[in-house]
DNA sequence: AACGTGATCCC
DNA sequence: TGGGATCACGT
């Protein structure tokens, strides 16, 4: 365990009580763009999803923690009477590297999800797209959950309530992949609005770029 | 039947 | 990893 405060100011042994359930905490979002969903066909590999925060020099992966809440009593001599501090401990910590998300067709979506009910892999009880039936399922986004059980030392055991990261969205697909820009007409326009501006982005299908006069008829 | 789009597969 | 070919299907 690893403690957040410095332990050297309390003068005496604290009392230490366990306020809450501990609590399954995503410290580390999943980056939600930038990967592609990968078919079984493609491979082994579906690649390694990045940390939110992560950056060329510092890589991060997603990351879970799991909290809990002491309360702390102990005996201040000097005031003369008994004081409560609250301080947040974290028991464990996990990263994960190397996820990769390996989508599913959806023709075999049925099946997918019939293999998820028989190992009984349904946290939030939702009966795996029974609510919204599989025909509109998103199949373009994901999110990552996260269960934990803890075993403390007596043997008793606590199972923590689920989580669930925010979205992580297809680079793949059409719909959800990040837009780069490729070209602009105008870097500059009026405050008072007015100037038109034409952008041409990356799921185009690129071609030559077209004469300043042609660009706009070209695009449209 | 041709075309457009998203899904899937291939390299 | 990313681009593109090919498939599947709706219009």
């Amino acid at each position: 365990w690893e403690c957040l405060f410095p332990l050297s100011q309390c003068d005496n042994e604290p009392l230490a009580q366990i306020l809450d359930k501990p609590r399954l905490v995503v410290v580390e979002e999943p980056k939600d763009r930038g990967m592609r969903f990968r078919y079984q066909c493609e491979g082994r590999s579906a690649g390694s999803i990045l940390g939110a925060s992560s950056t060329d020099s510092n890589k991060t992966q997603p990351t879970i923690e799991v909290h809990t809440w002491f309360l702390f009593l102990r005996w201040e001599f000097n005031i003369s009477e008994t004081v409560g501090k609250y301080f947040l401990y974290f028991v464990s910590s996990c990263s994960f590297a190397n996820l990769g998300i390996q989508c599913v067709k959806r023709k075999e979506l049925d099946d997918s999800l019939q293999k998820r009910r028989n190992q009984n892999i349904d946290p939030f009880q939702s009966e795996l797209g029974a609510q919204t039936g599989i025909e509109d399922m998103d199949m373009n986004s994901v999110r990552l959950c996260f269960q934990c059980e803890l075993e403390w030392e007596d043997g008793r055991k606590d199972s923590l309530s689920p989580v669930v990261s925010k979205p992580i969205y297809d680079k793949k697909a059409t719909t959800t992949s990040e837009l780069k820009i490729y070209n602009l007409n105008k870097f500059k326009g009026s405050c008072k609005g007015k100037t038109e501006v034409y952008m041409l982005c990356d799921k185009h299908t690129k071609r030559p770029v077209p004469s300043q006069t042609s660009y706009v008829n070209q695009m449209f």
